[in-house]
DNA sequence: AGTACGGACTATGTATACATGATACGTGAC
DNA sequence: GTCACGTATCATGTATACATAGTCCGTACT
């Protein structure tokens, strides 16, 4: 039983299938925040029936991307900012604490990984590749993060960065923003590197202080 | 427009009918962690059809009541030790935070909510009303955790006391148990009252750590 | 005897059809 | 003209019926 090793997700079911891809679509941002999902309409635009799309939508409540109210139908949840700045410092508690686990264990393959999402964010910005510095962003973050034991721990902060990835990708799109990025991303390798937990712990509070000086500006802005 | 106050909760959608019943037997232990739930016997009992069970379902798979496979069925989660250390360690985390923030804000009526929840508490012990103790002790601790501006950290909060939930009953049952974690409340009570905040978080501290070690003797004892 | 194949059974997954509740618009009365 | 009521329309909520995947058990073959 040794076929070439392939990625082979087989068409799980319906629901599954509509699942990620919504969910894709709002976390990427392709769904703006407030839209209205119509059953139907999901329903007609994936070729599936409206009760797989329901249960679909379901679980999106359940992990905060839709806000939902009995008759009245499935919105892409908007966050205003006090939500992102709960959000934030959510992140820091978790995250800080997560670090803590997981820093001490770092191989010199995880310190790898870390210098190529470096240069795969550097790479995605020169393409101007929004999608792709997000996901090499996020993927270098949960470096740090995700270590066994601590399972519901990860899950929780995966589901902050998710429900608040729409609005940072706002963030990468400014050329400044990215540059202080990269820059305290290596500032943080090197503290990891130099295996200062509580340096790469102070450095990531810095790094978020940061970010969600820029959303809160942004989101001013335009108070949608 | 001023009808005698009643409370009046006409049944809502079938789901949420489903889903509070649901949660609430799960929650007190009626269901026992590792049960199969299948979604014609629900809905049979229930006496709707499988669509609105199915929803529900979906809604305490992602609440973390139930485990989901697909083609196979949901089953009541059923957590070892170090599911519950982690769960533990978690609360200590969030509650630290949500308590630091609230416990300064306080009001008179505030504390003699908490005082009356802990004679609460001694009256459903005396008539080993075990639900009852897990509804005033839950209470008890809430009016400690809960505050505006922090909504998104106490619904975290209250999904980890929920999943937990279950196990915790078997702690309210010993008299020893009752009678020491009424000891810690009455503590807790004071350094409130007297507003020592970080004094209450070290009596929560406490307080958790000898709950989670009968737990874990428990478990161990019955190992499922 | 052990294993492997195959078929029947069961529960889940999905589609279609119907019921119900909510919103919006129009009509009438004040 | 404004407000209130009623009705039409549409989306959601629910039920029934069908399809499909997974499991269990029996049989046949090695």
């Amino acid at each position: 039983m040794s076929l070439p090793k392939r990625t082979f997700v087989r068409p799980p079911t319906a629901q599954e299938a509509v699942l990620r891809e919504l969910r894709d679509a709002i976390i990427s941002g392709a769904i703006a925040p407030g839209t209205q999902l119509l059953q139907e309409e999901v329903a007609e635009q994936f070729g599936v029936s409206r009760v797989p799309v329901r249960e679909a939508l379901r679980i999106l409540e359940g992990e905060g991307h839709l806000t939902h109210t009995a008759q009245r139908g499935y919105y892409v949840t908007a966050l205003d900012i006090d939500d992102l700045v709960e959000i934030y410092r959510l992140r820091q508690l978790l995250e800080s604490a997560a670090v803590r686990h997981t820093a001490g264990r770092l191989t010199e393959a995880n310190l790898t990984v870390m210098r190529e999402l470096i240069e795969k964010i550097d790479e995605a910005g020169a393409a101007d590749d929004i999608g792709g510095i997000a996901r090499a962003n996020r993927d270098f973050h949960f470096v740090l993060i995700d270590s066994p034991g601590q399972a519901r721990l990860v899950r929780l902060i995966h589901q902050l960065w998710d429900v608040s990835s729409p609005y940072r990708s706002h963030y990468f799109a400014g050329k400044e923003n990215r540059e202080r990025l990269q820059k305290e991303h290596r500032a943080i390798l090197r503290a990891a590197t130099a295996g200062d937990t509580e340096k790469v712990i102070e450095l990531l509070d810095l790094h978020r202080r940061n970010a969600i000086a820029e959303l809160a500006a942004a989101l001013s802005e335009q108070p949608s």
